[in-house]
DNA sequence: GTATTTGCAAAGTGTTTGCAGAATA
DNA sequence: TATTCTGCAAACACTTTGCAAATAC
């Protein structure tokens, strides 16, 4: 039986390119920035390539993915130690890790009473950081 | 001078309507579906009033706004004590809400200690209802 | 009588899909 | 060589905007 297979994933300059891309940058990105930096740079990646290797990665949880205000998706390179939340800077984007065991908890403990079954959560924390506040009022 | 007056609203047949068919559902629904259960009842609103009428009583604060997993807007109606959190199914949609005691104080922590000014928070718990897990798998 | 609201049609956004040609293994 | 991948163009779904006619105050 073929069963659901780990999707063979072949090794092609663009994916690598996007992957590359996406660890230059310390913070999260649209796939939409990210099409604008790979053109930018000399390696050009059609913008259907980039949204496919991100959900690509995204599936194999190596990405963290939030959403602007607007609905648009941001990715963020995976550290090693999976699942993480942040606070990002609603004005530049600027995301710095948070500890959130306290809700992971919480979340866990809904789950068990709730009744409800493969509980996961979503939490995102914005703000206007430090340089920013200094900045443009 | 004029200020940033708050904004002048007329009661509208189409507005009343929105909120009333709003009242009336117990968990959350996108403009869409608002829309189509307006026609289906007698008393039809263009789509466009929808939109506009949900802008205006999410700035009111009298609706809850969450995002489902495509990034569709879903709205419920608030009660009287403000900012609420909620388990969601992602099968049925049907809601149940959640204390969030913790998270609330989790957030402020966070917000204190970080550098960050304004720090907004959004939590969202998904999962599949009793109901749904006994019907279909 | 005046300013707001409505609602249609059209535009706009981010994202996905169809498919022929190119590239990998 | 057999599959997978790429990338353009077109399709999609949700949402917003322009504007003339209708409506509330």
């Amino acid at each position: 039986m073929t069963g659901t297979g780990p999707s063979p994933t072949r090794n092609t300059p663009q994916r690598a390119a996007v992957l590359r891309a996406l660890g230059s940058c310390p913070d999260f990105v649209s796939a939409q920035m990210l099409h604008a930096r790979l053109v930018t740079a000399d390696c050009a990646v059609g913008l259907t390539t980039v949204y496919r290797a991100l959900r690509q990665l995204q599936a194999a949880g190596r990405v963290d993915v939030v959403r602007d205000e607007t609905g648009e998706r941001l990715y963020r390179r995976r550290g090693a130690q999976g699942h993480q939340h942040y606070l990002l800077c609603r004005r530049c984007g600027r995301s710095r890790p948070v500890d959130a065991g306290v809700v992971e908890r919480w979340a866990e403990q809904v789950a068990e009473t709730s009744g409800y079954a493969e509980v996961e959560h979503t939490v995102e924390l914005t703000g206007v950081c430090g340089r920013c506040r200094a900045t443009a009022r």
